[in-house]
DNA sequence: CTAAAGTCTCCCCACGAGTGGAGAGTCATG
DNA sequence: CATGACTCTCCACTCGTGGGGAGACTTTAG
């Protein structure tokens, strides 16, 4: 009984494959955040499987959030070293997620004025001009 | 002096070196286009140069200006497979770029809602809560 | 004990638009 | 004819985030 209680009480971890049915994510990219350190296994069972821990799942919830934030899995592994260190991310993250809003102004901005120039171009726009020896396309003034 | 005549009169072609000088872009770089078919040569000299007519000048012009607007090298030669069989390609290229600020838009969207997102979590960013045990950033519940 | 399912490592593939280099051949200038 | 500049082909690599599969091993259920 008490070994019973012993065997069900001491969570020897997960494997990967349970992990990922919990997680919701593939085996790969389990296993390929844990190459990249992202997500560290707490060992390794006597026939080399990996062994996650519960804490696992609230670390790839919080990848997947930030991943769908924009930010890059090298940021996110800045943010979790610093949890790992038993410091609060928040700081960093904040930062990180400021610096994303900046990268999205920058794109939109750009991206506006791309929309503009071709406004512009479709604007003035012959779709059937007289043919020049010269131009390729006589809309657009090389 | 006919034969000087007919040797300087006759343009055999610019070598890729020449192209590549007058036209800003790296050897490299109108290798492969020419592999791709976007920039075809008139032929090849005696020891396997590729030579290029004046014309494609004109055509690397073109190329980048389309790539400027966004468009993909597979687009663009596109157009210029229509320009290729002697047709104006005008309107394939008016489709392509109306194509090109329907990607532009969504992405403005898309942006803006990303955008959005993290301006809301920011607003309410403490950098420095209360630490919890179960959750990485007390910031994103996840 | 056996068969199936799970997991391991290792390597290649994808995308787009090139870039870099090796080794060999060609051309122009002195 | 020699030397340097030019060009050729072929291969690998870049960046990020994984996916696919082979071949071997481990674990679990019956």
């Amino acid at each position: 009984m008490a070994a019973v209680a012993i065997k069900t009480g001491m969570k020897a971890g997960m494997k990967i494959g349970v992990l990922a049915r919990r997680s919701g994510l593939p085996v790969k990219t389990l296993r390929y955040y844990e190459d990249l350190g992202l997500l560290p296994a707490i060992g390794r069972s006597e026939g080399g499987y990996r062994l996650f821990a519960e804490e696992s799942l609230r670390r790839l919830a919080f990848i997947r959030r930030l991943k769908t934030l924009g930010l890059s899995l090298e940021e996110i592994q800045g943010c979790l070293v610093v949890h790992d260190a038993g410091d609060l991310p928040c700081g960093d993250i904040q930062i990180q997620l400021e610096r994303q809003i900046g990268r999205i102004d920058a794109q939109i901005e750009e991206l506006g004025q791309l929309r503009q120039e071709l406004q512009g171009l479709l604007a003035g726009w012959q779709s059937d001009p007289a043919k020049e020896w010269d131009v390729i396309c006589p809309n657009l003034r090389v």
